[in-house]
DNA sequence: TTGTAGGCGTTATCAG
DNA sequence: CTGATAACGCCTACAA
């Protein structure tokens, strides 16, 4: 492997000169630059970019943690990650935590060891206590509301969102309304949960634990849903359903098992998927690209802490009355 | 940032000793290593892995190459090699190249400079010609037939795969069988390919382009592929779908239709994800997990050489007769 | 515009 | 067992 000391001494220069053509630097003579690319070209010369790393302690690397990425919604967040990483010449390390904490402190061990720039967390597991300790590292971001907070934050306000879902259900007359979610800890579940006992406060109905049905990640976990709500003497008149994969599970389901949609059983799915399009589910968008994309240029300025709530559009189709 | 010299200095040894501690190597006596421990603690010393990694040479990175995370079998692979790598930690770069030449010669390229120890494609656009350039610079795995090319893989054998699934279907009487597909470029789409004219010309059926319909890769996909069959004054009779997912969207789409399965059109999925056992799909079993941790093996024992053929298993349910 | 030399933080070799 | 010291490859004052 050639380095840097070969090509100065092939192309008759000092090291510094071939530094700055390597990096474009002005002040060198065209002859001079000249002679250093011929060295590059003829040697097949390749950078070092540990070397680059460490001279200058960055790694234009950034992590990612989620739980998993074969669900639409971490996916399509990564993908607007991916997006505006590649337009800023950054590449992505990814964390599959599976929710475990001990893989989420391997991501923030590796930022503390910088061998990435910046963290993002798309999901986490552990404490705020356990991520502060991490915080004079480098950035770290989140996809929850973190105001209050030292560190920068793009998110949905999901109590927001559940609550005006809810109350437009209840205006089309149902009173006995559940929701699926896909687990019920992390901040984004506990604004919906705290969205849901409101509106049920509000309109004084009572709170029914089976109503609320939990690890609903998959179109498959559809059939789990209706299992359940066939087994119930007073089962939900409507749905809400965190997201459109799972809320089109249930309505395949519901039609091998003759419940009507939306007449015995309406639904309000999450996320716009192109499969809630398909079947004409009415669902509520997210903007996943939008959020992805301002996630990682919050962690690219690290150093100016922001929160950015982004909003919802709620799209009428044919799964509500 | 305090360093092993700051270390060295504070615990009254060199430099040398403190890297002994720090990487369990044997022959330092048991006061000196406290003595650095102590140091350790005391500082909050953490270690600048670019340093580590421009000494060794190596940074226990592994790329993958991949269209895209949101498909169910990238997902799955990926899953696959995430596994593994945790259990010998090393951690993974994401490359989502979107099918685009450009981003996977970046991960090559990253490759060259030595910021990821080896390479796993999972699919690819670019030319052998251009693998060929970088095999010299570390290890690069494919998750296709590379027999006789300097390289390892882990591969389905395709050809014999659909070969087979077009025999039985044919077995059952169906002399009007078409197949979809994700796109046609690529070595295992070729593979399909070939065994679909080979067995055609076996038994001297026509061979119908519009029996034949790409870019199917999602759920959704499969309301245009029931679209474009309704238009056909010949339909096909059975359908070999190379994803579970597009499957179970065909499905969802003749139910809307009348179209029934299997009498008026048998389907044969693959992958046997969830969502074929939820639907109840015949479909062919592709061990995605298995391909994903011997691809990382491979990565890692990057010197020897291996092509690995694993098998299908062929999972009989409702859609076939 | 150019070159020298020191620094980035570790690892590893080689004497002792 | 221990400590100097030379890599590793690049960047960047600083001096010229």
């Amino acid at each position: 492997m050639t380095n840097i000391k070969d090509l100065a001494q092939m192309a008759g220069v000092s090291v510094a000169t071939v530094s700055r053509v390597i990096n474009h630097h002005p002040y060198v003579s065209e002859e001079k630059r000249q002679a250093v690319l011929e060295a590059i070209e003829s040697s097949n010369y390749q950078q070092n970019i540990n070397a680059v790393h460490l001279s200058k302690g960055k790694t234009r690397l950034l992590g990612v943690v989620l739980p998993f990425s074969d669900h639409p919604y971490f996916a399509l967040l990564l993908k607007g990650i991916a997006n505006e990483a590649l337009a800023h010449n950054y590449k992505l390390v990814l964390f599959q935590t599976s929710y475990m904490e001990s893989r989420e402190i391997e991501a923030l061990q590796m930022l503390r060891q910088k061998q990435i720039d910046a963290l993002i967390f798309c999901s986490r597991s552990c404490d705020w206590s356990t991520i502060e300790e991490y915080l004079s590292f480098g950035p770290i971001v989140f996809c929850e509301n973190m105001t209050g907070k030292p560190v920068s934050s793009t998110y949905v306000n999901h109590y927001d969102v559940f609550f005006k879902a809810l109350n437009l259900l209840y205006h089309q007359g149902h009173m006995q309304i559940g929701y699926c979610i896909g687990r019920r800890q992390g901040t984004n579940s506990r604004g919906r949960a705290l969205a849901y006992t409101d509106f049920l406060n509000q309109y004084d109905l009572p709170y029914r634990l089976d109503y609320i049905i939990d690890e609903c990640l998959y179109f498959e976990d559809g059939a789990k849903v209706v299992k359940q709500i066939k087994q119930m003497s007073s089962p939900p008149t409507a749905l809400l359903v965190t997201s459109d994969q799972v809320a089109a599970g249930i309505m395949t389901c519901c039609q091998k098992e003759g419940i009507e949609i939306p007449d015995d059983l309406a639904l309000i799915g999450f996320d716009n998927q192109p499969i809630a399009g398909m079947m004409d589910i009415t669902t509520i968008e997210i903007p996943h690209l939008e959020i992805g994309k301002n996630l990682f240029l919050q962690a690219l300025n690290g150093w100016e802490k922001a929160h950015q709530e982004v909003s919802a559009t709620f799209i009428e189709r044919s799964t509500t009355n």
